[in-house]
RNA sequence: GCUGGUGUGGCGGAAUGGCAGACGCACAGGACUUAAAAUCCUGAGUUCGCAAGGACGUGUGGGUUCGACUCCCACCACCAGCACCA
């Protein structure tokens, strides 16, 4: 047998896979159930990297393996091009992103054909592409018109590098998502979607979708859903007239005997409309404007020091306590969360407890505990359950009891409500670049908003080699003046379109139901289309997006989904987060990356096949891993084998020296795929093929049967394999099936043990009861020699395990 | 700080409460070879011992159990998310 030449064979196959079609899904398929394998489509920019094939290979082999199941496999791939990269480039060198996209999106699916991935090719398209972004812009519509998006004035994020409005999601920790620089307040109109609305329907998709822990845990986190009370404190004048009232928002409404303060938001509108009682209102101006100057990243990263000023003249009271109480603007409220307002209890909230001390406040404490250093905060006191004190009649009570009292009581006043607030707040959804999505709007001076017509759509993006904002901050569609200058489509007066652009995250948080119908002209997607394919089945990409991309696309499911235009709910059954492959720094490795290795480079010296499974050995699909060529050899020689088989193949049936070994392969490698533990399944291909190596030979059946379980995970080979040897089609073959009796030899050594400590290892039939295998056993010398003279009181079987004699 | 996760040889990593370290790399010895590479065989957790064999071993300390990497409690370290969210 000549040595196994993969640049050829796997070259031929790529080509073969792409003539035939081979891996088309079928819409409606009337024998086969569908399943959907969805692999994050890449952002187009340069080439592909170590991210994409871990990312990537895992979903084929899931494909593939589905496939051979009798599925009716759905594995598209696409390319997320409305981004920074093209615009880049346009900015940089000149070049029209359109080109830039077009001739990007053919390089790196030329990339990933290289990978044998067995995509569907004819469902492929860009976000950038006209007949799919008219279907983006058709969703803005819609919530446009179901009244889910609104324009409105306020301090936004901004990148003063991109030189555009930001969302929370693209600005977390304080950074631009896109190039990394502190994202500053600006105060802007900026159009919103309702997002917040959809909080409960959010956490319920997280619930629902199968995701590791940690990732369900981030999306709560950022959703931040938390329960608890909106209590009114009157607010009164000097001499104790009631002015008017202000609402706060606490979780810890058991602590309400222990407030010596309020402290307001520095934006709190109250102040305004009080501004007459109040005596020092220049020192409060004063006190806003410094704080209005101070980034809100920097007013949450130094939380250090406590500023704050009191209002004058005005007074809270307690509606429990009827105690009066100074009113502060404090910067650590954010105006933008509850409800601008909290009462400051300095013994339980470790915020207030710095701001009384700062400025010497009175405290009360209301909980029992050691409070001379810090406050007894929310999570110690109620893991304790410690009890109240100084609180009237509810004093002695331990909080679990006295907490639902007291909120009964404030409910009961009618000066209390219960109410959840969440941290995410609604989606702001204009960026002013070139490179994306126009927001199909006008602004019409006598209408108003006015949104285009479905048959107006797309409202394409005009060209321009103008790729940069003016000095106002407006995009760079802007001075596109015939563009900008138009009818309304309502009262046909002179308008003037919106001309932000949609942030990059839109185009991606739907185009997985686009892959069902991916050249539908009348509807995103065709209805039955999307109800015959349904949610992804398994969804797998990168971790990086779970509190943004994922986010977004739970979001506008559920809108999509309340409108009727698509069938589910849930976009995805399953989502897989691929784990990081480090460079040798142990940070992610990129094309940045000093150190970055290309999945190129590795495929270019030893073939897909063996840079496919060495990935997969490398750990668990959602694990990081450092990357290293180390064991890569492994690998190599086990190709070797596969390919050396042909040498020892002989005519016949499963041979019964092997059935064992096949069955218990086929049962592990199945349930692996399933679970996308490919370092496992690897591991039992090595067994399996040592076995027949020492035999010296492998049955022709034996042979088909390894071959189609190994070609999810190294497809190029075996089907070279399976050419040669069957002179047909691996892929028109079945998935084979194990038989539960021939999963377990007829002899299996077990350990046996006195008094836990193993004395012998025997040899025993696995078709004998436990009572059986517990004599069988004390025939052999040294478990005799162990239980001489004892007396054996308890004896405990594991079949085909253990046995242990407890004795005395 | 809060939340979630992880912690196993020299390394990557396996183990439904039942023989810890599968599989692979690296390593050592051997075969083949004039030699090397490749290939094949063998060995190997640590430690004491020539050996037979013993002791100790899954971050640390306790607990439950006939039996714990696995379950429970406390602690430590690392990774990730959130972070003045009331």
């Amino acid at each position: 047998m000549e040595e196994y030449n993969f640049k050829e064979i796997e070259k031929k196959w790529q080509a073969r896979w792409e003539k035939e079609e081979a891996f088309k899904a079928v819409d409606f398929h009337p024998t086969k159930p569908k399943f959907y394998v969805l692999y994050e489509f890449p952002n187009i920019s340069g080439n592909i990297h170590m991210g994409h094939l871990k990312g990537t290979i895992p979903a084929d082999a899931l494909a593939r393996y589905k496939r051979f199941k009798g599925y009716n496999v759905l594995f598209p791939i696409g390319g997320d091009a409305f981004g920074l990269p093209a615009e880049n480039a346009a900015i940089k060198t000149g070049i029209d992103p359109h080109d830039f996209v077009a001739n990007g999106s053919k390089n790196i699916w030329g990339q990933f054909k290289k990978l044998g991935l067995s995509f569907d090719w004819d469902r492929t398209f860009c976000t950038s592409d006209e007949d799919y972004y008219k279907w983006t812009q058709w969703i803005f519509v819609q919530l446009f018109n179901h009244g889910k998006a609104y324009k409105k004035t306020g301090y936004v994020n901004f990148c003063p590098n991109c030189k555009t409005t930001l969302s929370n999601e693209d600005s977390q920790g304080g950074k631009c998502d896109r190039c990394g620089s502190t994202v500053i307040q600006k105060e802007r109109s900026v159009w919103f979607l309702k997002m917040k609305e959809y909080s409960e329907k959010m956490l319920e998709n997280v619930d629902r979708v199968k995701m590791a822990e940690h990732l369900k845990e981030a999306q709560r986190n950022w959703i931040g859903r938390s329960e608890g009370m909106q209590v009114t404190f009157n607010l009164l004048d000097e001499s104790g007239n009631v002015l008017d009232k202000v609402e706060i928002f606490t979780t810890c409404v058991e602590t309400i005997y222990g407030v010596t303060f309020l402290s307001l938001a520095p934006e709190n509108k109250i102040v305004d409309k009080l501004k007459n009682y109040i005596q020092n209102f220049d020192e409060v101006e004063e006190y806003r404007e410094k704080t209005a100057l101070r980034s809100e990243f920097d007013r949450m990263s130094d939380t250090k020091t406590k500023t704050g000023c009191l209002v004058k003249g005005l007074q809270a009271v307690n509606p429990l306590t009827s105690a009066k109480v100074p009113l502060y603007l404090a910067d650590f409220v954010l105006a933008g969360y509850g409800t601008g307002a909290v009462m400051a209890v300095p013994t339980h909230d470790q915020r207030d407890f710095e701001f009384a001390k700062a400025f010497n406040m009175p405290i009360i404490q209301v909980i029992e505990g050691d409070i001379s250093e810090h406050a007894v905060e929310k999570y110690e006191y109620l893991a304790k359950d410690s009890r109240l004190m100084n609180s009237a009649e509810f004093s002695g009570m331990k909080i679990s009891e006295g907490k639902p009292k007291i909120a009964e009581k404030l409910i009961k006043m009618g000066v209390g409500e219960k109410k959840i607030n969440y941290k995410m707040t609604d989606w702001s959804f204009n960026r002013q670049r070139y490179w994306g999505e126009p927001i199909p709007i006008v602004n019409c001076p006598h209408c108003g908003a006015v949104a285009l017509d479905e048959k107006d759509l797309p409202l394409t993006l005009p060209k321009t080699n103008d790729y940069l904002p003016n000095e106002n901050g407006d995009s760079p569609l802007s001075k596109v003046s015939d563009w900008v200058n138009c009818k309304c489509p309502k009262c046909g007066r002179d308008a003037k379109r919106e001309t932000d652009t949609m942030p990059n995250w839109a185009g991606s948080s739907w185009y997985w139901l686009r892959y069902t119908d991916p050249h539908n002209k009348n509807a995103l997607a065709d209805f039955d289309k999307l109800k015959y394919w349904g949610s992804v089945d398994c969804y797998t990409g990168g971790t990086e997006h779970i509190t943004r991309h994922v986010l977004y696309s739970f979001f506008w499911q559920n809108f999509l989904y309340e409108i009727g235009a698509v069938p589910t709910r849930d976009p995805f059954v399953k989502k897989m987060g691929s784990g990081l492959i480090l460079d040798d720094q142990g940070k992610k490795m990129s094309k940045s990356s000093t150190n970055g290795v290309s999945p190129l480079e590795v495929i270019d010296k030893y073939g897909t096949d063996v840079a496919r499974m060495h990935v997969h050995f490398l750990g668990g699909y959602e694990d990081n891993t450092p990357w290293t060529f180390d064991g890569i050899s492994g690998i190599v020689s086990f190709i070797n084998k596969v390919w050396a088989l042909q040498d020892i193949v002989k005519d016949g049936d499963v041979s019964k020296e092997h059935i064992i070994p096949l069955n218990k392969l086929i049962k592990k490698v199945g349930e692996d795929l399933e679970e996308l533990r490919l370092n496992t399944a690897i591991a039992s291909f090595m067994i399996f093929i040592k076995k027949v190596r020492d035999d010296g030979f492998i049955t022709k059946e034996e042979l088909r049967q390894f071959l189609i379980l190994l070609n999810p995970i190294a497809p190029h080979i075996t089907s070279e394999i399976f050419e040669r040897v069957f002179d047909s089609q691996i892929l028109d073959q079945k998935w084979p099936d194990y038989d539960e009796k021939y999963l377990t030899e007829a002899v299996v050594q077990i350990a046996v043990q006195v008094n836990s400590k193993i004395v012998a290892r025997v040899d025993v039939e696995t078709n004998l009861s436990n009572d059986e295998i517990a004599s069988k056993v004390q025939e052999n010398e040294s478990v005799k020699n162990a239980l001489l003279g004892k007396n054996i009181v308890k004896t405990i079987v594991v079949p085909g395990r253990i046995v242990n004699f407890i004795v005395k």
